[in-house]
DNA sequence: CGCGCTTTTGAGATAACTCAATACAGGTGG
DNA sequence: CCACCTGTATTGAGTTATCTCAAAAGCGCG
């Protein structure tokens, strides 16, 4: 959907200087593989670039000083994370899934100097998360457990999500503790909704982290509007 | 802290057309009045504008079909609000109490043709936004419901409480249904909140939309990291 | 084979919800 | 001017979804 060479190129640049306004050269990559366990950037960091994800999952989280824990966001492919506000970074950013990454300088979003073409698209993405973190309000504030669950399966077997005959099968790199404060549930009532679809025939768990969506009308029924 | 002229002026070119790139002329004023109860879009509207508050107070908000409401956000002075995702608007927004709004054209945010500095403004103003919806987040998936009204009545204190001796006042245009809404509650229990608040004297309600706050540090420990 | 970590399941506690009644305030008409 | 009416807010009582604490099961790894 995008021109990942062009984007690269674009990043290219920026890296080199912001004056040298010459033509892209493809050969310095910025796209790097992060292997699962490393981190991105942390709290308090300084924020000096915004990261697309091209393959992999990231996980985006804040923590209070008493230990409380929010999953802001999930990033899977086509995501961009990272959208600064100030100069500092004020959530924790991790490798959940071995990610191949194109690292973008925070520039390229602030300024259209560079690559105008790259900076509407950071923009659009920024405009893009707005209103998915809208989405998300609702589903934090007004649904049940088991709305949450089967919105969230339904989401990450749209984005990931491989056909195996009728069905659709996705892993779940990321652990119950992880979907938990993701959903804003304990870790004991997202296993009981997971549990609860596994018993009514809506999904099966080859393993705890490999999903098999067995009842998509099912699961969209009882997700109750996801938009 | 922002120049509203420039802000103004800026608009207008904008208003005039996109190629008419001269100088700003301050005479036509995009800032307007809209009486409470009145609507600046509704979901489906085509997105053409953001809103910059510059005095009361406007309610953005989503409905589900089942009837099911949240509220996004309130608008206070200082706000931006009605940042597109691609060209229709998806939530509604009120006007709550009587405001003065600036009103900037889309492609004010969008492309930095125009006035570069408002472009910048919008810019920072989304990043911001993304920010303040992470912190929400927090609140609405983490929070008891104690700690979310201390924690709301916190923020308007902040900003648009006025001193009054020790004490600050506020008022609450908004009603508890849309209190509620905010921050993932019923009615009830946000009234039972405010009452608990009352009764131990942490806040005195001269009417059921003003409040007193008597002891901002006992709000604050309710409030329980606030960040 | 046994240890540690994650997930699942169980049982009881509780915060918030639902339904219902009462109180309050503002506006209207007799 | 007051009684009434309507909508909002408050208070009460009982229910329930989710949480908490605790134990068992599963799984990978040394």
């Amino acid at each position: 959907m995008y021109v990942t060479l062009s984007i690269e190129a674009a990043d290219t640049i920026t890296r080199v200087g912001t004056d040298f306004s010459s033509r892209p050269q493809a050969s310095a990559h910025p796209q790097r593989q992060h292997a699962a366990g490393t981190h991105l950037f942390r709290e308090g960091d300084h924020a000096a670039n915004v990261y697309e994800v091209k393959s992999g999952v990231l996980r985006l989280t804040r923590v209070l000083e008493n230990g409380r824990r929010q999953v802001i966001a999930f990033g899977l492919p086509g995501d961009i994370i990272g959208f600064p506000n100030g100069d500092l970074h004020h959530t924790d950013c991790d490798v959940i899934a071995t990610a191949e990454i194109i690292t973008h300088r925070r520039s390229a979003l602030e300024t259209s100097e560079g690559d105008p073409e790259t900076h509407q698209r950071l923009l659009r993405a920024a405009l893009r998360e707005i209103s998915a973190m809208q989405d998300h309000f609702m589903m934090l504030a007004r649904k049940s457990a088991i709305e949450k669950v089967a919105s969230f399966l339904i989401v990450l077997s749209q984005r990931t999500g491989v056909p195996i005959g009728n069905y659709t099968t996705f892993s779940l790199p990321m652990s119950r503790a992880d979907i938990a404060d993701f959903l804003g549930l304990t870790i004991e009532t997202v296993s009981r909704s997971f549990s609860l679809l596994r018993k009514n025939g809506t999904i099966a768990l080859e393993t705890p982290q490999t999903v098999l969506v067995r009842d998509m009308q099912s699961l969209l029924d009882l997700s109750e509007s996801t938009d």
